[in-house]
DNA sequence: TGCATAAGTGAATGAATATTCATTTATATT
DNA sequence: AATATAAATGAATATTCATTCACTTATGCA
């Protein structure tokens, strides 16, 4: 039996996202991806069923490497101010290795498609994430909210400078880099916000 | 001469947005679009110079619009608390009047094709926002803090409320509706976060 | 070594795509 | 009413699209 190569199943998520972010959704076709990854079009069907499927697994395996990331070294009995500030540090580490990720995802995230792959968050990332809020709650350190506005408190302001920073501009500024200090301000309101 | 139809004009910009929320960007094309709004495809060509014209077109229109609705009854040296709690109501009454606008906008807003739209918002409304946020900042209302931090903390809050209700789907709740008192609470949060 | 089998291919198909053009239609002005 | 002119059209074009299929290639295992 033939072996599966494994480089050129990298190579073609890569090529992939690149095109995706680059040129948008709708400028993404099974045949350039197969011309730039070097890849017959029909060895892209080998991998996967059609072009929806590439994107949703594509989609799901990004927003999965990157929950893991965000929760690397968090515990649920973790306080409050400590357990924020490493899922966002985190999330940045993430997003400095892996920009392009990051930015695949911002683009696809209010798709039909994306749909699916919210729900297999929700499934692999929702217990830990849970059990931290309620916790932090129990013992005073954050106000008891519905999760949808601590979620947006809590990491919409984050992702917004982040896309600042990867458009490189902002509503003041037309060449705009994110800097840690910026991160760790924002933070700092975030948690102020957030405390009872 | 002929004169041009309005109704023409507007059924086409209302169909391409319907059509590029429900089916994203890259299941928008410009015969489909002919076809919903009764017209002949080349007839769109008299509107829009091609393709992404149209696109760059609504979506400035739009954004003019979103921006003119935030901005309605706000001058410049309105209490900080009161400027932004006013910008917050214009922003939600706009999105209850036009869901589908604001889906459209949050769709293409991290596209290149964007850029240019953002150009313009700074270029018409910069100077009001930034005298607002300039004058509190002088009463000692609002911490003094980079536009984008500002900014930040601000509005994304709330546009990730708006898109939790917009897809009626949450981290935390698969039909997740939002409520005035979640507005009212999240932007309480803001606030507290952005005084000194 | 050679066979079984999955990996990988290139060319082809039919449908859909953006855009154009020669023509027709409606109306504001004369 | 006649005319000038821009609006509007339907059919056509060349291109690109997703997907398929008969075929070749590489390799784990017997």
């Amino acid at each position: 039996m033939r072996t599966r190569d494994v480089n050129k199943e990298n190579l073609i998520q890569e090529k992939a996202i690149e095109m995706i972010v680059k040129q948008g959704l709708d400028g993404f076709s099974m045949q350039k991806l197969a011309k730039a990854a070097n890849v017959s079009p029909a060895t892209l069907y080998i991998y996967y069923k059609d072009r929806d499927d590439l994107i949703t697994q594509l989609a799901t395996s990004v927003s999965n490497r990157l929950m893991e990331t965000s929760l690397k070294g968090m515990h649920p009995k973790m306080s409050f101010a400590d357990g924020l500030e490493l899922q966002w540090k985190n999330r940045m580490e993430f997003f400095f290795k892996y920009p392009l990720d990051v930015e695949f995802i911002e683009q696809i995230r209010y798709m039909p498609t994306y749909d699916s792959v919210r729900d297999n968050i929700r499934k692999n990332f929702g217990d830990v994430l849970g059990k931290f809020v309620h916790n932090a709650i129990n013992r005073g350190e954050l106000q008891p909210l519905p999760f949808e506005v601590y979620w947006s408190m809590a990491f919409a302001p984050l992702y917004q400078l982040i896309k600042f920073h990867a458009q490189g501009n902002s509503p003041a500024n037309a060449s705009f880099r994110i800097t840690d200090d910026m991160v760790k301000q924002t933070l700092e309101l975030v948690i102020k916000a957030l405390k009872p």
